[in-house]
DNA sequence: TCGCGTTCGTTAGAAGTTATAACTCCACCG
DNA sequence: CGGTGGAGTTATAACTTCTAACGAACGCGA
């Protein structure tokens, strides 16, 4: 999307398609789900029978990985724009998560919902899942933490290597762990539903677990 | 599956063969998915040919409902055991939790994983989960709890229809909650895959996880 | 014990789906 | 201005769910 070097206008046409089967196959997932997903549909949408698509994606899974890989884009860049604007923190990037899923759920359980038995995803792909995670560490790296040695910091300290070189300490590692565990747990079940007819608000229950993520603990201080 | 009263022998053997679908189906779900599910491939393990299913399931959707109210029925089961046995607390329910998610992950993902936008579940696999939460606020209701207010607390003290006359305080609703929403996210995410590559052990972090919702807090006890 | 009706399982078929193969045709590049 | 490659087409295969119509077997009641 950024890249936009289209020399011959062959490739400018094959691109602008390539863009439109996507905002199409993203309509269809928005309101059916990516199960959902008709290659056909797409294809009748655009005014041209069934086979055509396949010029454009091998197949129906090649379309939904580039869509993952899409999703995944997407949210790390809003997490590394909410990160760049002056005075964020952790807070800013659990609001900008979360805003970001109930913008299209379905996009959210595109990367966090069921996953397939066999799929695997692509290395590129793995390669954006850790950039999202680099925004969070760094949030949590620049707060002041009292941590006491819990037994789980020090495994973390010897499986850091997720974490990509960052200089933060175990405790801040393992405060982005949490971090992402806990907002997936309230955010995944809000979207699934699961807190229909409870009656209580999601956005509360949200900020109070934020709220318990980012306060110091008095004993062991998280 | 209890109540086998069956007193016809048409009766009989139209139990057995819907069970014996549901068993395939079971095993399909786990190997491929619940979106992988085909009847016609079910009925041809049972040696009948396609259309003859449809004598003992509506279609696709009523079979899946049908798994869906057997997942959330194993887990209370479960739960219910599980909350049964001397000495039981919150840290028996959150290893069940586990090892009920462990046995079966596309199970879990029934219950917990992306939702089909249009569809609702029937009343009585709603009544299914909110029996699920009865244990989990058992189990916190006896957990002393030096609280101070959180903002959520007051909130959630309007909101406690779906405790369902339990007489736990609004403090302990929402540790039950948290416990729920916290613990799904960690299993969530482990049994999608999103841990595999990162090194640590996904059942230390869960006991961690599990740690920190049973331990008091200092200042805002949790 | 015998018949009749309910239910089961069958085949046939419609309307979808993904995906491949073969063919036409036009646009662009040299 | 011609040749080539890419785009889009139809035809086809192999699936899927699901409906309709038919035959056969099973068991209940007389």
């Amino acid at each position: 999307m950024v890249n936009q070097e289209a020399k011959t206008p062959r490739e400018r046409y094959r691109a602008q398609v390539r863009t439109e089967i996507k905002d199409r196959a993203w309509e269809q997932i928005a309101t059916a789900g990516a199960s959902a997903l008709s290659l056909n549909a797409i294809a009748k949408q655009l005014g041209m029978s069934g086979p055509a698509l396949y010029r454009y994606y091998a197949g129906r899974d090649e379309l939904i990985t580039e869509l993952v890989r899409d999703a995944y884009r997407s949210l790390a860049d809003a997490f590394r724009a909410a990160s760049a604007r002056p005075g964020a923190d952790v807070s800013t990037l659990a609001s900008t998560l979360r805003t970001w899923a109930l913008e299209d759920p379905q996009r959210y359980f595109l990367i966090y919902g069921t996953p397939v038995p066999g799929y695997h995803a692509p290395d590129d792909i793995t390669a954006i899942a850790s950039e999202i995670m680099a925004p969070i560490l760094d949030a949590f790296a620049g707060l002041p933490s009292s941590d006491t040695a819990a037994a789980f910091d020090a495994h973390l300290e010897e499986h850091r290597d997720w974490a990509d070189g960052h200089p933060a300490p175990a405790a801040a590692l393992r405060r982005a762990l949490t971090f992402w565990t806990r907002l997936h747990g309230a955010l995944s079940l809000e979207l699934a539903g699961h807190f229909t007819g409870m009656g209580f608000d999601p956005a509360r229950f949200y900020a109070a677990e934020l709220d318990e993520l980012t306060a110091p603990r008095g004993g062991d201080a998280m």
